[in-house]
RNA sequence: GGUGGCGUAGCCAAGUGGUAAGGCACGAGUCUGCAAAACUCCUAUCCGUCGGUUCGAUUCCGACCGCCACCUCCA
């Protein structure tokens, strides 16, 4: 069974094979830098990333692209309030989306390309459409000319009319139709330009992305992703830019993320009801933002709160403990045949249970994402192995352990594809050189009140380590002891 | 007005034309000196409402109710 792909152009799930065998190419809608990026272009960011992730644990070779819009109109507003220049504004901001991204554990893109590193080729690509008279000039700005393509509206599968009853914009009168967008903006006194064979003025969006996919990912791309408020007008913009300069299909699959919700209601930066990314890691973990934001599917609404995201740090401990009490087997060879050596009836039990478990998985986690990314899916696959391993690790007497080396293996790969099991607290605390003697002599004294049946002392250090944030469990080996937070 | 989406247990959330994954929370129990972790059991005869198609629908079709979004910069 190979991947499908919900392909919004389609309005299908289709299966997907790339233009390159074995390559992917893929482009990501990215940030307008007039400020941080909030939680819910964060959602946009890690599906991508999570993508580009699973594709590559499939074994393709991924290129991703995506944009910095660093000149446009909010950029130059916010920069007149802030009383600082549009580039500075756009540079600082640039630089914190990369920031607060790979705090969430989204790995960079291949490319970064940024509009104003790329102007003269969307010269370029303007004065193509122009000549092909798919673009008129007006008091120096340049617009495309919706008319002169005749698959306007595939996407978003507007009609004209439908398109010309709901408009609540203003009229530019300039316009031949009101569907013509700008590809070219004349420069307003004080404002950032660059010189063009039309006059001084600076891109319109639309032909940044067209513009940037292409240089960088050629005519025709696999892979356009975006939010789904870009459906329309933008990615509509970019099909009819592209494919009538080029002749050629301009995406071949279309990836719309659906929106981040708050309180019933679209998060949104006009609405006022956003939550800054890096407020949020300030408070959660990454991991536990990230396993909130794939524990819908891609193309569902997800609306954040607070219980949400307690709900999925309770999920990932659970997750967290299986995983350390697995790791101590990491070390042994992994079985993967069904054959092996088992002394106890019980044990040979326990053996079969957890590799069909395993195996079963393994099925259900690619079926799940292989299924248009269905990451909340998958989700539940590694859930299922967590609760048959904790089972198999209480009847274990020992002999299963490349089975558990096996099992470890397996989640630590799945969790990596959703990037929910990256961070090693202990080893993140950094100064584990002289913690960990420290808690080893604090345990033994422990240990040794307990022996005296000393409960008060016991208790006492136990209750002290938590209010440290340090949890001790006791077990049947001894007393180990642990981060509490992820 | 046009276009699209959503409504599944207390909460979050998958999913299927043949009878409901997973997580969180709650309750009971096992284990433990007590905890913690883990395990066991308990949590939807039912998937917004009403019709229709079907041997059979939560899953397909229609209507209705409620909610959200796009058509304007927005991931």
């Amino acid at each position: 069974m190979g991947l499908k792909i919900y392909n919004s152009l389609s309005r299908q799930l289709e299966e997907f094979s790339p233009l390159t065998e074995g390559h992917v190419s893929m482009y990501s809608c990215g940030p307008t830098v007039y400020d941080y990026i909030h939680i819910g272009n964060a959602r946009t960011a890690l599906v991508t990333d999570i993508i580009r992730r699973y594709l590559t644990y499939k074994g393709y070779v991924v290129k991703l692209v995506q944009n910095l819009t660093d000149i446009d109109d909010k950029i130059i507003a916010r920069a007149q309030t802030l009383g600082t220049s549009p580039i500075q504004l756009a540079q600082a901001n640039g630089e914190a989306y990369f920031e607060d991204t790979q705090r969430l554990g989204i790995q960079p893109a291949d490319v970064h390309p940024k509009a104003t590193e790329h102007i003269p080729e969307m010269i370029n690509l303007i004065q193509t459409l122009i000549d092909k008279g798919a673009a008129y000039i007006v008091d120096g700005s340049v617009y495309y000319r919706v008319n002169s393509f005749n698959e306007y509206g595939k996407l978003s599968r507007r009609k004209p009319e439908d398109l010309l009853a709901g408009a609540r914009v203003e009229v530019d009168e300039r316009k031949e139709d009101p569907r013509d967008f700008d590809m070219w903006k004349a420069a307003k006194p004080d404002e950032p330009y660059w010189d063009s064979p039309w006059g001084r003025g600076r891109p319109g969006w639309h032909i940044e992305c067209s513009c940037m996919a292409m240089k960088h990912l050629g005519e025709t791309i696999d892979i356009h992703a975006g939010g789904e408020d870009l459906l329309f007008p933008h990615h509509e913009n970019e099909i009819a830019q592209s494919e009538l300069a080029t002749g050629k299909p301009f995406a071949r699959y279309w990836v719309h993320v659906a929106f981040l919700k708050i309180d019933g209601a679209r998060m949104g930066k006009s609405e006022k009801n956003f939550i800054f990314l890096r407020d949020a890691l300030d408070k959660y973990p990454a991991e536990v933002i990230r396993h909130f934001l794939i524990s819908a599917h891609y193309r569902h609404p997800l609306d954040y709160s607070l219980e949400s995201l307690q709900k999925s740090e309770s999920a990932l401990k659970r997750l967290r403990n299986c995983l350390e009490a697995l790791k101590k087997y990491e070390q042994e060879t992994p079985e993967i045949t069904d054959e092996h050596n088992s002394t106890s009836q019980d044990a040979a039990e326990t053996d079969t249970h957890l590799l069909s478990a395993i195996k079963t998985m393994q099925a259900q986690f690619t079926d799940a994402m292989d299924t248009d990314f269905n990451t909340a899916q998958a989700m539940g696959s590694i859930f299922s192995l967590v609760s048959q391993v904790n089972r198999s690790l209480g009847t274990s007497n020992g002999i299963s352990d490349q089975i558990f080396a096996q099992a470890y293996k397996v989640l630590s790969e799945t969790c990596q594809v959703l990037g929910i099991y990256t961070m090693n607290a202990q080893d993140v605390a950094g100064t584990a050189e002289i913690l960990n003697p420290l808690l080893e002599l604090l345990l033994e004294i422990r240990q040794n009140a307990r022996d005296q049946k000393d409960w008060d002392t016991s208790d006492k250090i136990r209750d002290q380590l938590k209010q440290l944030n340090i949890e001790i469990q006791d077990t049947h080996e001894g007393s180990t002891w642990k981060f509490l937070s992820l």
